[in-house]
Formats: structure tokens, sequence, C-alpha cells
DNA sequence: GTCCAGGCTTTCC
DNA sequence: GGAAAGCCTGGA
């Protein structure tokens, strides 16, 4: 992909982008580091960098960042060689997707870390979203190495493995206030920590193996596996589905109460290659239109 | 083998 | 007080 770069002090521009709204791409549920700041840009660390992005118009503004970490870090974090004008010109043949699109038009998916996304994803399992910000921030605040401070907050960095590994599990569940995924987190940390367990290698699979070496981590089921798949190791195939994923699935395509393996089936069916990003929209969809359970009942009436 | 109810910590609405 | 980006266990 071609963009024009522009350098400034301590920030980084990228003019007349397209398919880049920060709110699209930090609120549509895959990450729980972004911070909202009063001038409606947001505040992260990733890779051990604090950065700051803002919407100028038409233009991004990353700042306190350099060209140099904007290669080698936040070009793939950001997933900038990827054409996602391409990719919603393809959904949009599907009118329900073409609707779910236009709510969320600048939404890309990140290249996030694979421990921590694995780790805060455990958390995420019948939780909410900002208890697991709470929780992921109280874990990097202990134990994490400070990175930077941006408009008087301080970042630090999710801890590595071995950290959370030498935890006692009743340390865990109270102090970053996880309950019963103490246990689970323990124990994955230390399996990684130990080398018994290889994140790394799930690049190098595709999703359906990736998934079958996964969901064997006490913690992770189908729809964490899938997250992780899709937020962490770029498996674009990979279609998490949540509550409200399958709401807006039973409610729009199958029409009908039916169970999220069924519904999994279905949006690997009918979304192939690019079921990540489809969920992605119906995801934020769901979330915009409050797709709770009063519409849930009319199912049976359409 | 598959399917599903019940339990799990804590907080947010 | 019910529900929440689910997972695990055990019984049918």
């Amino acid at each position: 992909m071609n963009y024009d770069l522009i350098e400034r002090e301590n920030a980084v521009l990228i003019k007349n982008m397209l398919d880049f709204d920060p709110k699209h791409i930090f609120e549509c549920g895959q990450c729980f580091r972004w911070h909202l700041e009063e001038d409606n840009s947001y505040t992260a660390i990733a890779y051990g960098k604090v950065i700051n992005v803002k919407k100028d118009g038409c233009d991004i503004i990353f700042s306190n960042t350099d060209m140099k970490d904007f290669r080698n870090i936040w070009y793939r974090y950001f997933d900038l060689d990827r054409d996602y004008g391409e990719i919603k010109r393809e959904l949009s043949k599907d009118p329900i997707l073409k609707e779910a699109i236009s709510f969320g038009q600048g939404m890309r998916i990140l290249n996030q870390e694979p421990f921590e996304t694995t780790i805060s994803f455990i958390i995420s399992a019948n939780n909410q979203i900002p208890r697991i910000k709470k929780a992921v921030e109280l874990i990097s605040n202990d134990l994490g190495d400070y990175a930077g401070t941006w408009n008087g907050k301080d970042y630090f960095g999710f801890p590595v493995p071995e950290k959370l590994a030498n935890l006692d599990a009743n340390y865990i569940k109270d102090k970053y206030r996880v309950g019963f995924r103490a246990e689970r987190i323990k124990e994955v940390s230390r399996l990684v920590a130990n080398k018994e367990f290889d994140l790394n290698c799930i690049y190098n699979l595709s999703r359906e193996e990736g998934k079958n070496l996964l969901t064997t981590l006490p913690g992770v089921g189908p729809k964490v596996s899938d997250c992780i798949l899709l937020f962490a190791f770029d498996k674009s195939d990979a279609f998490p589905v949540d509550v409200w994923v399958k709401r807006v699935m039973e409610y729009f395509y199958l029409k009908e109460e039916t169970n999220v393996k069924h519904i999994g089936m279905h949006g690997a069916r009918i979304f192939g290659k690019l079921a990540g990003f489809a969920q992605q929209y119906l995801f934020y969809y769901a979330r915009e239109l409050n797709l709770g359970k009063e519409k849930k009942q009319v199912i049976g009436n359409r």
C-alpha cells in the first residue's frame, strides 16, 4: 500500500488516509489498552512503546513516535499493508454487511502481541469490557516495565509470562480482580514461560491447526481461540462467535435461535477468507444497534 | 461420540 | 438483581 507519510517532530502523519477511524478500530472489542483522551485521540502501549493516535480531518496523526518505529512496529500493528477498501467492496455484495460496514467503515484488525492477547481474552470469558480493561491495566501496572507517560498518565507494558507464572493464584485473583480466571492465567503463563507451549509457532499454522493447539490451554475454548488467532496471529478466516455475533447472525441470517457451533460454521461458509473482517463489522454493528434480547423475540415473526 | 445445564468471580447497568 | 467478547465438568 502507498501512503503519503510525513515526519514531524515526535510524530508521523498520514495524509488523506482512507479506512482508518480510531473509534472504529479501538472500540470494536479487539483490544483493551487504548485509552480515550479528551480530544478524542487514543493512547496505548504496545511493543514497549507508548503511542497516541488522532484523526485530524482526512489525516491521521501518530504522536510520540518517529519514522523508524512507525515502519518497524506500527505499520504492521495497524495492518497498514492490507487494502480494506477491497475487503469492504467484496463484503458489501452482501446487503446486511453493506449496512454493517456503513457503521464501522474505518475499522481495521490490529496485529497484537501474542501473550498479552492470549491472557486478555482468557480474562474476557463471561466478563464485561470495562472490567477486562481494568484487569489488564492492573496486571501491567503491577508487573510490567514502565514505557512512558502521555498526557499525565503512565504506561506500563504487559509483563513477560514468568512474572505471572511466579505468582500465587489467589494473589492474581484478589489483586487483579479476575475471579475464577486466575488459575487459568497462572497455568497458561507457566506453560509459556517453561516453553512447554510455544505461542510463536502459531504464526506458521492454519486457523484450524492453531485452534486445535490453542484450545489445549486452560481457559481457551472455541471463542477465545478464534479471538487470539484473529487479533494476534493474522488468521483472518477466524470467526469468533460471542453473544453479540450470535444475536446478529440469528437475527439477520439464520432467522432462528441456534447454537454457537452452528453459527460458526455458517459464518465460515458464507464469508470464507474474509470471515474475521465480517465478524468485526457485525460485532460493531450489533453493539451500535444494541441488538439485545428484545430484538431476538422478533426472529420468529419474520 | 455430541449436546447442554449448572457453576464460576466480580462488577456494571 | 440480572447479565456480562465463555470455559469446564459431568450427566443424558
